[in-house]
DNA sequence: TTAAATTTTTAGGTAAATCTAAAAATTATT
DNA sequence: AATAATTTTTAGATTTACCTAAAAATTTAA
């Protein structure tokens, strides 16, 4: 069994590896808000346990024993949000912080229990795809918002930044989970996007188009 | 705050002083499951945090600060353990320990939509009082089953042993929360108790009549 | 009321996860 | 290809919670 701490470093490995395949040194230290002296250390002895391999000075890549345990920490965090916003009503932007701490209470009967409590939901309030007990779960094709031409249209299925001060501002503006949009202009001057959602049209900055993930449903 | 040590430190300190008033090292190092010596060095650090009074050789009392800090982990461990038990359908013998890790989560807006959530449950499944959010709560006047007298009869509302098989054998015997039970007669050779229990005569030791809690309601 | 037993504390050390500062390796630039 | 910049690692400390062994205080028993 891993510590909490080893947990949290396997987690951003993951998920810094669904981007780059060989995950850096520095990436992870500024992840876990720590320094990469500290990370260096942790990264030996996640090697010694097993959990990634190691070169000096190349960075590191999850084993498969690492990586059914850091997606066994995805799975947990996503339940755990799915409870909170389903069952506690919690908001989608409140939910992070909380579920980062339940996601390490360890109990294989505790997880399997909520997921049938939750219906065994295949995403989380966020969009993000939740992992079944044996570790398996559908890569979605997302496509960014920011990639979509003029008259493209799809759904919203998730977004790709968390942060509590995004998402409020998602919500503001009616860009939710489920919502239908389609692209009625994109700014010459500062790439800024004309949108039409809910029948009302609305712009937004470059930057909110990068994290809104949309599932494509018709002129693409 | 609180680490999670301190936290077990304060739980602790606080279940024994429901006994004792002045705790001792021996008996926290033994529900710690740890030292005497670590014990001396924890006790010196809650006491610099203001968290319990401490003489030398004395043993150690809880400020009023330690004691709110105890109740509210009581209050989180046992509205985990109703949302095990109510929603999740653990048994009363399978949540202590996974409570026991819910109870460090830190959030006062989660523990607060559960209580809602649960509806505001008084009781746990062993029949310990549920501390409102200001820590509020009846001390509960129960009697230990093994006091009763002959004829004697109430109702089982509590429990003062929590170990997995203690509780299973009760639920074993039919010997769960809410049963109505009458004293049939003590056994002079062993103290064991002959009960009446919905409707069938049963015989239980008295290591097991000890720890099951009545309210009486009746010839008493 | 002194000796024996028990309880508690002190002293000195360990392991986990962190840090700073400096050295080593790699990558980028001229 | 040599130098500069960046990244990563090593070396040596720190903090938290724990340990063992021995000393000190308290309690119990003779």
């Amino acid at each position: 069994m891993q510590s909490f701490t080893e947990e949290n470093y396997l987690k951003i490995i993951y998920h810094l590896a669904e981007k780059t395949n060989n995950v850096q040194t520095n990436a992870i230290a500024e992840q876990m808000q720590t320094k990469p002296a500290s990370v260096t250390d942790m990264i030996k002895k996640l090697a010694e346990k097993g959990f990634v391999d190691y070169i000096k000075y190349q960075g590191v890549t999850l084993t498969d024993k690492g990586k059914n345990a850091a997606v066994d920490i995805v799975r947990k965090h996503r339940l755990w949000e799915v409870f909170l916003v389903d069952k506690l009503n919690f908001k989608w932007d409140e939910v992070h912080d909380v579920a980062e701490e339940l996601e390490h209470i360890k109990s294989t009967a505790l997880i399997e229990r909520l997921d049938e409590f939750l219906g065994f939901p295949k995403s989380d309030p966020h969009g993000d795809p939740i992992p079944d007990k044996n570790g398996r779960f559908a890569k979605t094709q997302f496509t960014k918002l920011i990639d979509l031409k003029i008259s493209d249209q799809g759904t919203i299925t998730g977004v790709s930044q968390h942060s509590s001060a995004f998402l409020k501002h998602l919500e503001k503006l009616g860009l939710t989970l489920g919502k239908q949009i389609e692209i009625n202009d994109v700014t010459d001057f500062d790439g800024s996007v004309e949108i039409l959602v809910a029948g009302k049209q609305i712009n937004i900055s470059r930057e909110v188009a990068k994290h809104i993930l949309i599932s494509s449903n018709g002129k693409n």
